[in-house]
DNA sequence: CCTGCTGAAATTTTT
DNA sequence: TTTCAGCAGG
């Protein structure tokens, strides 16, 4: 049996399991994806038509790199891989008239829940900076996450705003989203849920479609993911399940650790198989994980069994501030690269918040190292490509007032803030959406003669761009730059940009017509876009260093990993430690970080970081002090004021293994200037004495007595040393 | 009704 | 440092 070869008994057991439920907890690099394939495999080959399979995976990157895989065993198409959010889109779609919605949802996004929330708080007359948006919209997500209708908001746990207050924005929203056909994330699962425990024919007919069901990251899940799984299995029972608890790092976006460890409640009878074998990573850093998930208390303990040969010990990096952390990381990747001969493309560095890419940006271009930044959705972020997927939405769905307050006036046609305010009232005091406020002149407020004639024009415009809703994504995006003028008022800017950027999206909706021909059109399209996140923009083919957010490293490995910015109040996150969080997911979140690692790993912080403007001393992570197992590296070149203290004490290990390649034109010749007994002066540490020389070719070390009291071993090809006699 | 300027504020992680 | 909202002037 093909599906079996190579595996190990666990693995194997796990694979070969036919019917009713499993739990396979799998550790990092335990080969976890590899089992959920290959027991895909197994299933067809036992004959289960590929089309009743269904598996669930947290972004659409793993459900793709799952696709691929079976693809490259030959393994027949037609089963049923992607994520919860597709499959919920999907199903509420095709039962949208069960579920009382209309086929055309919208689905709405951060911002657009944003928008909706500055409009209710715009016409209840609240101030903004009182009542910030993005703080109302946690109280609600996790009100929805935890299956309470607005009348249900209790005040335990509204403790920034009196719950009375979030139950009546909540409802307003509510009903906004209702008025303008609109799901937002958390609606997409609610619905699904809602409708798979309401609707018993549809239960029982996805339960005969879906016969076995496979779910991927199952620690990760929240109430609603395993409501849905739990009754999708309902009748047949064939729930498989993987997941790490100690890689649970979504609490705070309400996925329940407790699905996973409650696994064995809900199934009494279901078999557990743990992968404990780490296929991945080598001992040395194997077992810094471990000893650091092993100070997490609510946790179950699990064994990491090194497969790899022995490697280096992982470093930790001590630098003066970010700037020159980013030039160390800039070095050690070069090293890597160069030395240790790695690709770039196995190379990754890891920060804890996305505005620390910068700063690594700068110094990764002046280096001249190619890298990617695994942020996908910047692109849809940008204005242009907003508006012109704003008049998509509204094409499909005139319904949707977000979009349509976006475009209404974009480019400026004549309908001014006051004409768009008194339709807004006029809308809401009515109950009506925006839209059938400006189809129906009958229904329209006073307005000036120009602003209504300007509105019946936008009104005919739309109308006529949504008979072309049937031809491919590509000529109805192209008519909608044309039509709409949005391409004429690019063409005044000098923003070139622009311009591009809508070109290629038009370019990608091409891609995506031929790539899926039978596709549900623009409709699909929208949808996929609207499901999109940042994890998915990792393209492992790019041959640059990959660089991203410590959650959106999940499921991924490189052979060398640096982890940057570890330090108190990132790595655990002062946000973090607000009341009923979880310090423990902290942890796991570094413990994820670490275990992507094949064979190199570093962690590097700094003694101050400047944010926006302020900069604030900063202190090596909690999680990793006293940890056993780490090579303690002061970069002195880099370290101004460490005084006279004596980095090599305290077991610390000294020197520079790494270069600035900045300053790698400084070459070998520059060994020949200096000998014993010489004064020299270091660019940041001042002048001292050479005690000694090591010689080793390109890897030659100085031993310098500062006079500041420090006594280093420099790599002479790096330490920018300048004689003084 | 539109544009451009100014000042202020805000910074976690994401389907 | 960047972004965004509010205001004044055209």
């Amino acid at each position: 049996m093909d599906a079996l070869i190579g595996l190990t008994a666990a693995q194997r057991a796990a694979v070969s399991h036919m019917d009713g439920p499993l739990l396979v907890l799998a550790g990092p690099g335990s080969g976890k994806t590899r089992v959920i394939t290959h027991r895909i495999a197994y299933l067809i080959a036992q004959g289960v038509p590929a089309a009743g399979i269904l598996g669930l995976t947290f972004t659409n990157k793993a459900a793709e790199e799952m696709r691929n895989r079976l693809q490259g065993m030959h393994i027949p198409g037609g089963s049923t891989i992607c994520t919860f959010h597709s499959l919920c889109a999907r199903l509420l779609r095709e039962f949208a008239g069960r579920a009382g919605l209309p086929a055309a949802f919208s689905i709405y996004d951060q911002d657009d829940q944003k928008s909706v929330l500055r409009d209710i708080l715009k016409a209840r007359e609240l101030d903004p900076q009182r009542y910030p948006p993005a703080r109302i919209l946690k109280h609600i997500g996790f009100c929805k996450n935890h299956g309470l209708s607005p009348s249900q908001v209790s005040p335990d746990f509204a403790t920034e705003l009196p719950a009375d207050f979030v139950a009546g924005i909540y409802q307003d929203y509510q009903k906004r989203l209702d008025s303008a056909g609109a799901l937002d994330f958390d609606d997409l699962l609610l619905r699904t849920a809602a409708m798979l425990k309401d609707d018993a024919e549809i239960r029982t007919r996805l339960g005969r479609r879906y016969r076995y069901i496979l779910v991927d990251e199952y620690q990760d899940t929240n109430s609603c993911q395993y409501r849905i799984a739990r009754e999708l299995s309902r009748d047949r029972q064939n729930l498989f399940v993987t997941g790490d608890p100690d890689q649970s790092i979504y609490g705070w976006r309400g996925a329940d650790i407790e699905n996973i460890l409650a696994f064995e409640k809900d199934y009494p009878n279901a078999p557990v198989i743990k992968l404990e074998e780490n296929f991945r990573s080598t001992p040395q850093i194997l077992s810094l994980a471990d000893s650091l998930i092993r100070e997490n208390r609510r946790r179950k303990h699990k064994r990491l069994i090194a497969r790899k040969p022995e490697g280096r010990l992982p470093r930790l990096y001590r630098y003066a501030d970010e700037h020159e952390e980013g030039r160390g990381a800039a070095a050690w990747i070069r090293w890597m690269h160069e030395d240790q001969a790695i690709d770039y493309r196995s190379i990754a560095v890891f920060y804890r918040t996305n505005a620390m890419s910068r700063v690594l940006e700068e110094s990764l271009i002046r280096a001249h190292v190619p890298y990617q930044i695994v942020k996908g959705l910047e692109f849809f972020e940008r204005r242009e490509v907003k508006d012109m997927l704003a008049y998509l939405r509204l094409l499909l769905n005139p319904a949707d007032d977000v979009s349509l307050s976006r475009v209404i006036n974009r480019p400026v046609r004549g309908i001014g803030e006051t004409t768009v305010r008194r339709l807004v009232e006029q809308a809401h005091s009515s109950g009506q959406n925006l839209w059938s406020v400006l189809e129906d002149p009958g229904a329209q407020p006073q307005l000036s003669a120009s602003a209504a004639s300007h509105i019946a024009d936008f009104v005919k415009m739309i109308m006529d761009l949504r008979s072309l809703l049937y031809q491919p994504i590509a000529r109805i995006m192209r008519s909608v730059y044309e039509r709409t003028g949005l391409k004429d008022a690019l063409g005044e800017e000098k923003n070139a940009d622009a311009k591009e950027n809508v070109e290629e999206l038009i370019h990608s909706a091409m891609e995506f017509d031929q790539e899926n021909p039978a596709s549900g059109g623009l409709s699909e399209y929208i949808q996929r876009i609207a499901l999109f996140s940042d994890a998915d923009a990792y393209d492992e083919r790019s041959g640059a260093v990959s660089l991203m957010t410590l959650h959106s490293a999940k499921g991924l490995e490189f052979a060398a990993v640096l982890i940057v910015g570890v330090e108190d109040g990132l790595i655990p996150h002062s946000r973090s430690l607000e009341a009923g969080r979880d310090r423990e997911e902290e942890r796991r979140l570094l413990f994820v970080g670490i275990t992507r690692a094949e064979r190199f790993l570093a962690l590097s912080y700094a003694q101050t970081r400047t944010w926006y403007g302020v900069t604030r001393p900063a202190a090596l992570s909690p999680f990793l002090k006293n940890l056993p197992g780490l090579e303690v590296i002061v970069a002195p070149f880099l370290t101004g004021g460490f005084g006279g203290a004596d980095p090599t004490r305290a077991g610390s290990a000294v020197g520079l293994s790494y270069s600035d390649p900045s300053r790698s034109e400084l070459g070998l010749d520059s060994q020949l200037n200096f000998r014993t007994g010489q004064r020299v002066r270091h660019p940041s540490i001042g002048a001292g004495l050479i005690e000694g020389i090591m010689p080793d070719g390109e890897k030659s070390r100085v031993v310098v007595q500062f006079d500041s009291g420090a006594r280093l071993t420099l790599l002479l090809r790096f330490a920018r040393l300048e004689p003084l006699d």
